[in-house]
DNA sequence: GTCATTTATTGACTTTGGTCAATGAACTTC
DNA sequence: GAAGTTCATTGACCAAAGTCAATAAATGAC
């Protein structure tokens, strides 16, 4: 698939050999909307890469879920804490379109990683990119108010706007959907 | 340094050709108590690894510290966006006690990544450690309330509550002073 | 299209942590 | 060890988000 390589390309650029080796290892999986990819309880012993569709990753707290992220087109989905550690995931991810991923499990990343030195490589990559990508998102949970988190939204990310129920993005702000509502509403102040 | 190598066979056992090579580019530093080891504004090229001592990570928003992190004997203390991105810090990292610390810079750890396999793998556990760390701590911000940081604190790392003053451990759990102060009292309730 | 369900908004009230100011305790430092 | 500083606690009040309930708007199913 010359579209995948193009998108790791982006990462680190493979030789011919260590594509082949990587790409036999891609698993390409359907899944419909609203159907589960990983679930509580399981262990996620994949990292897959989205090439179509929309994913939230959430947890339930008595009866209540909390939307700790989006995957889009592009990104790669796992629960990574319990990819790396072993441990039951405590959240779900959830397609939320009908999507496309191309899966590849921890054993056979494990013996490309032993094989050929670039995708070791590209292993320190996803980890040093999602370490930023939820290093920035501590940040904002630390220093912003939930109204400078929802305008950081609309700054960057009017896609998860346009597709997203407010529910949800209240979830992912960490405020309840009422907060939400009042905070469009004082915004245009 | 075997007692270095000791601390890093914990994450990876390199070989003495790979370790020769890794110790090398190592400099042993000595900072002072309140000294700063990095400042906002400065890019941090370097990954440290702390031998004696502890640092605190904070940055000042509008006058007010604010910690996102404590590291201690043993840990790594780098501004890790910083070090990713070589975007200037927004944060400081300061001594809390008289350190001793071992740094390695960008420069010879890229080339270090390129000589040895093993040395790539170390820097991606260094990565993946991070991103767990950090992922905790999101995780707790965003679920727990504040009382709940606080007894995890006390629960987990009693020898950070012995060694710092409560105003910071309340910046730490982000909130203010007063705050913990009633936390601690109406907690042995 | 109509009806039923889900989602969004609004209002009244509560809870929690913040703010400001005063006081007390624990240190430095001379 | 007295004086000055920093740190911790307490009280009164404030601001922001949560809760609960009612209503309105949007979405889907038929």
């Amino acid at each position: 698939m010359e579209k995948l390589r193009i998108y790791f390309n982006k990462f680190i650029q493979l030789d011919d050999l260590e594509w082949g080796d990587f790409e036999i290892c891609l698993s390409k999986t359907s899944i419909g909307n609203k159907e589960i990819l990983l679930s509580e309880g399981e262990v996620c012993n994949f990292i897959a890469f989205i090439d179509e569709g929309m994913f939230r990753f959430y947890n339930l707290k008595n009866g209540e879920e909390k939307i700790t992220a989006f995957f889009f087109k592009g990104d790669f989905v796992t629960n990574y804490r319990s990819f790396l550690t072993g441990k039951p995931s405590e959240h779900y991810i959830e397609a939320m379109q009908d999507a496309v991923i191309y899966k590849i499990n921890l054993q056979q990343l494990q013996s490309l990683y032993n094989k050929h030195k670039n995708i070791e490589r590209l292993g320190r990559f996803i980890a040093e990119n999602l370490y930023l990508t939820v290093a920035n998102r501590l940040d904002s949970f630390m220093f912003d108010t939930p109204a400078d988190r929802y305008k950081q939204l609309t700054d960057r990310n009017s896609k998860l706007l346009q597709e997203i129920p407010q529910y949800m993005i209240a979830s992912y702000l960490g405020i309840k959907p009422e907060t939400l509502s009042r905070i469009r509403k004082r915004k245009p102040i």
